[in-house]
DNA sequence: ATGAAAGCGCTAACAT
DNA sequence: ATGTTAGCGCTTTCAT
C-alpha cells in the first residue's frame, strides 16, 4: 500500500511541493486558480497528507496530546467532550492515551505523548504521584483536570466544598454514624476525605472511614464487611459514583432499603449515578466544563508559554436526589 | 522546550547515532558495555526517542490505529481493554481516534488515523456506510468489529442470532406484544431487526417497529408514546442496553413495573445492564472477546497482508436477568 | 505567485 | 561492533 505523497500530487498538478503544501494548508500565496487545481488532482488521486511528515518538519504548534484515565468511567467522556468543544472542534490533532484503573498504565501513557512529540498534554484523572509526574511537566506543558499535579497548570472542582457539601447534607439529615468510603491513597486525591472529616468534626461526630479502591465490587465487599453489623452505618458517603453503586449493591445484599435503611451518596454524577427509578445523590462536579476549561488553559498556555502556571477551580453542586433521607425514618 | 535528540545522547556517550538507534530498540549489534552506557547517559539526558521521526524513517509496521465509536458506551471500554491485552500490551503504538454516538465525527476520525499513517485500522463500531468506508479499504488495512464492513476483515456476534433469541425468550415466556425498539437504519446493522423479525413471523406474531437512535433520552421519548395507549405492548426489545435504560425510565414515568406490566431486554451486556437492584435481561455479544480476536486478526493480517479477509463469528449468549417475565402475572 | 534547497530526527543499507 | 550516508515526506527560508 504506497501511499500517494505531496510530490506525487505535485508532479500531477504541475507546480512544486512547496505550492502543495500551502494550498493544503490553507495558507496564503497561492492563487485561487492554481488552489483549485492542486485540491483537485489531490482528491483524484485520493491524497492524504502525512502528519507524521508534517510534524517532523514543522516542529509543533500542532498537536495536543490528551490522557483519559479510564474509559469505563464515562466521567472522562464527558471530560473529552468538553475538552473537543473547547478546542473548537476540527482545528488541533488530538493524540489520545488511555490509562487504567488502577494507575498502572499512566506512566506508559504519558510516554508515548512525550514521544509523540505532542505540544502539550492535557490529563485527566492522573493517578501519578506529584512526584514522578515532574519528569513530565518538565518537558511538555501540562494542563492536569480533575487531579492538581505541582508544576502543571490546573483546572479542577473544588472537592473539599463537595465534600463537606454531601458530608453536611447526611448530618443535616441526622445522620451521626457516617461512613467515608475512601479513595485509594494518592497525590492530588485527598481533599474529598479532608472535607468529609472536617464536616465531622464540625458537628462533634466520629469518623468513619473504610479504604477502598475505584472498583464497583471492591466497594462492595469493602464496604458489605460493616453492613451487616448491628452497629451499622446509617449513611455512605462514596469517593465516586461507580463505588456507590457498590455500596448499593452490598445494601441489596443484605436486605437494607435505600435511603430507609441507608443513605447513600455518591461523587461526579457521572451516568452512573441515574439509574431508571433510583437517582443516586450526588455532588456533580461539572466534568463537561471541567473539559472546556482544560481546552482554554491549553490554548492559552500554548499561546503564552511562559505566562505564571494557573490554577482554575469551580465550585461543586450537591444534587440531591433519591438516595438520601433521614435516618430510619425515611423521610426526606 | 527544546527536546533531546538522538544526536545528543550520542555526542554525550561517544558513539553514532546509528549505534543508539539499535540501542533503543534492542536491536542486536551493540556491545553490552556500550549498549548500558548509552542507556545511562539517555536518562541522564532525560531522553526520549522520537516516535514521529521514527516512524518517518522506518516505512511502517509499528503503528495500529483503533477507532472508537462512543466513549459514553462502555462497550466500547470492553472492546478496547480486549485489544489491549490481545495485542499483547507493550508491543506496538496505538493511535486512537473516537467517533461520536451519532457517527457524524467518524470520517474525520479515520482521517486523522490515515493521516498518522498506520499500518492498520482496528475499528470498532463504525457507523459509516459501506460505501463511504470503501475509500479506507483501499488504503489501510482494516479490521472491523461490532460492525461488517464489505473488504475489512470482520469480527462480530451474530446479531441475527441474538436477537433471534431475545425475542423467542421473549415469545416463549407468552408475550405477544412485543416491541422492537430499533436502532438506526445504517450499513452493517440491519441483522438485528431482522432476527426479530424473523422470530416474530415463525410464531405467527404481528411485527411492532420503533424506530428510534442510540440516546437514552430519545429512546425513552420514542417508546413513551405507545407505552401509555391502551393496547401497549407488554415487552420492548431495545437494540442495546442504552436505548433499554430509556425503556425503563419511560416505564416508570407511566407507572408501569418491570417486569410486571413490561418485560424488557436489551442488547450487549454493557455495564449499563447492571444496576443494583434491577439487572437488565439483555444479550451478551462478549465484548471483550471481541477486542482480543480483533487483536488477533489485525497481527495476522500485518503478518500475511494479501490473505484473503476472514470473517470471524462468535454467539452471542442470552443472559435472562430481571427485567423479563410473564406477561401480566408476573412470574418468571 | 511560484520554485529550489536545506533541514526536521530518525532508520537502514553499506562500509569499515 | 561501530560509523557513514542517504533518504522518509513534509515545512520553511530564500530566491525569482
Amino acid at each position: 500500500m504506497k501511499s500517494v505523497t505531496m510530490e506525487d500530487v505535485a508532479r500531477a498538478a504541475g507546480v512544486s511541493r512547496a505550492l502543495v503544501s500551502l494550498a493544503y494548508r490553507n495558507a496564503p500565496g497561492v492563487s485561487v486558480k492554481t488552489r483549485e487545481r492542486i485540491f483537485r488532482t489531490g482528491r483524484e488521486l485520493n491524497y492524504q497528507p502525512n502528519r507524521i511528515a508534517a510534524s517532523l518538519a514543522s516542529k509543533s504548534q500542532t498537536s495536543i496530546g490528551v490522557f483519559l484515565s479510564d474509559l469505563h468511567n464515562d466521567l472522562f467522556a464527558d471530560i473529552f467532550d468538553g475538552l473537543r468543544q473547547g478546542l473548537g472542534d476540527e482545528s488541533r490533532h488530538l493524540v489520545l492515551a488511555v490509562g487504567s484503573i488502577d494507575g498502572q498504565r499512566d506512566n506508559a501513557a504519558l510516554d508515548t505523548l512525550v514521544q509523540s512529540r505532542v505540544d502539550l498534554i492535557v490529563a485527566a484523572g492522573l493517578l501519578l504521584a506529584d512526584h514522578d509526574l515532574a519528569t513530565y511537566t518538565s518537558t511538555t506543558p501540562l494542563v492536569s483536570t480533575a487531579r492538581v499535579v505541582p508544576g502543571a497548570d490546573n483546572v479542577f472542582t473544588n472537592n473539599l466544598s463537595g465534600a463537606r457539601q454531601a458530608t453536611e447534607h447526611l448530618i443535616g439529615l441526622g445522620h451521626q454514624r457516617i461512613v467515608f468510603l475512601a479513595n485509594p491513597r494518592s497525590d492530588g486525591y485527598l481533599e474529598r476525605g479532608m472535607g468529609y472529616r472536617q464536616a465531622m468534626g464540625e458537628a462533634g461526630l466520629e469518623t468513619w472511614e473504610i479504604a477502598s479502591s475505584y472498583a464497583r465490587h471492591e466497594a462492595e465487599a469493602d464496604i458489605g464487611a460493616v453492613l451487616r453489623s448491628s452497629h451499622r452505618p446509617t449513611a455512605v458517603f462514596a469517593h465516586n459514583d461507580r463505588s456507590a453503586l457498590g455500596v448499593l449493591d452490598a445494601a441489596r445484599h443484605y436486605g437494607l432499603s435505600v435511603p430507609e435503611d441507608l443513605s447513600v451518596v455518591g461523587y461526579d454524577n457521572s451516568s452512573a449515578s441515574r439509574l431508571p427509578g433510583l437517582e443516586l445523590t450526588t455532588v456533580d462536579i461539572h466534568a463537561r466544563q471541567l473539559g472546556e476549561l482544560s481546552a482554554h488553559a491549553a490554548l492559552t498556555r500554548l499561546a503564552e508559554p511562559t505566562d505564571a502556571l494557573q490554577s482554575i477551580s469551580i465550585d461543586p453542586t450537591l444534587l440531591v436526589r433519591g438516595t438520601s433521607s433521614h435516618p430510619a425514618t425515611g423521610r426526606k
